[in-house]
DNA sequence: ATGACGACTGGAAGTCGA
């Protein structure tokens, strides 16, 4: 089975990119971030056509999350038990949705990106982790041989060699102890990053920003990254961070990351 | 070429991303 992850910055305006890189790639689920539409805005046909279901979690122009498989999905779950809200009132933001796919239960995950160390949504963004952490421990400990992977844009580089400069990087986010502390906790609660594991060479990205020529410069952060409990973990035969569809006209800025696993 | 930010909403300029 072959599962990819795709912060896709608008399915809207990347249908055309999303459609090819399916029907190249041959993913049998894809989990996708920052959609960036409603539920009724996501073009489900032209995926529905090629064999796969599709199931979203959308809110208008931010954030949004989806899923397709034509392996089966099951079990959706908008949202995980304890998700933090933002906001006044307090708003479950589409950032978080679930469902099994082929017996694997996947998880497209966009963590809310931080902002500023002093704004309130990094905090939020702390929290969010936190809670998610928690769950996903839970989630193990009543099922140690759970098959499952939390794929999607952790806007965390956890080490100093997943950006291109560290300095660039003093007193912003991604990069602080706190954050990089909140993504090892899924490690000690029996979680293994896998696409580290595969592709282990240092300064080796999934995201590079639009402005100042970052991608040409090879100025990227690795910040698309895939947990997976033991059992999926151990099926894992390869992972690919598929650079090329940085290239060409109007990408996203990050790219796809696959996983091949072992049926 | 991989080349100097892009998508969204609203209908201009502001918000957001990281």
């Amino acid at each position: 089975m072959r599962l990819a992850t795709w912060n896709i910055n608008s399915i809207r305006a990347r249908l055309d990119r999303a459609l090819a890189f399916v029907e190249r790639s041959g993913v049998d689920v894809l989990a996708l971030q920052e959609t960036k539409c409603k539920d009724d805005q996501f073009p489900r046909e032209p995926f529905e056509q090629l064999g796969y279901e599709v199931v979203t979690s959308g809110f208008s122009q931010w954030n949004g999350v989806a899923i397709l498989s034509r392996v089966g999905l099951a079990d959706v779950e908008v949202g995980f038990p304890g998700q933090p809200t933002f906001g006044d009132p307090g708003v479950v933001e589409a950032r978080a949705l679930g469902a099994t796919c082929g017996g694997v239960r996947v998880w497209s995950l966009y963590v809310p990106n931080g902002r500023d160390l002093a704004d309130p949504h990094y905090a939020y963004k702390l929290d969010w982790l936190a809670r998610l952490r928690d769950q996903a421990g839970q989630w193990l400990a009543d099922d140690p041989g759970l098959q499952a992977a939390l794929v999607g844009d952790w806007n965390i580089a956890p080490l100093d060699t997943d950006v291109w400069d560290l300095e660039f990087f003093a007193g912003k986010t991604h990069v602080t102890p706190a954050e990089r502390e909140a993504f090892r906790a899924f490690a000690e609660a029996g979680w293994t990053e896998v696409s580290r594991e595969h592709v282990p060479a240092e300064h080796t990205y999934t995201y590079w920003d639009y402005q100042q020529l970052r991608f040409p410069k090879n100025q990227g952060m690795r910040i698309d990254l895939t947990y997976a409990t033991p059992a999926l973990a151990a099926r894992v035969t390869g992972v690919s961070i598929e650079r090329v569809e940085r290239k060409g006209k109007t990408p996203s800025d990050h790219v796809p990351v696959v996983l091949d696993l072992a049926d």
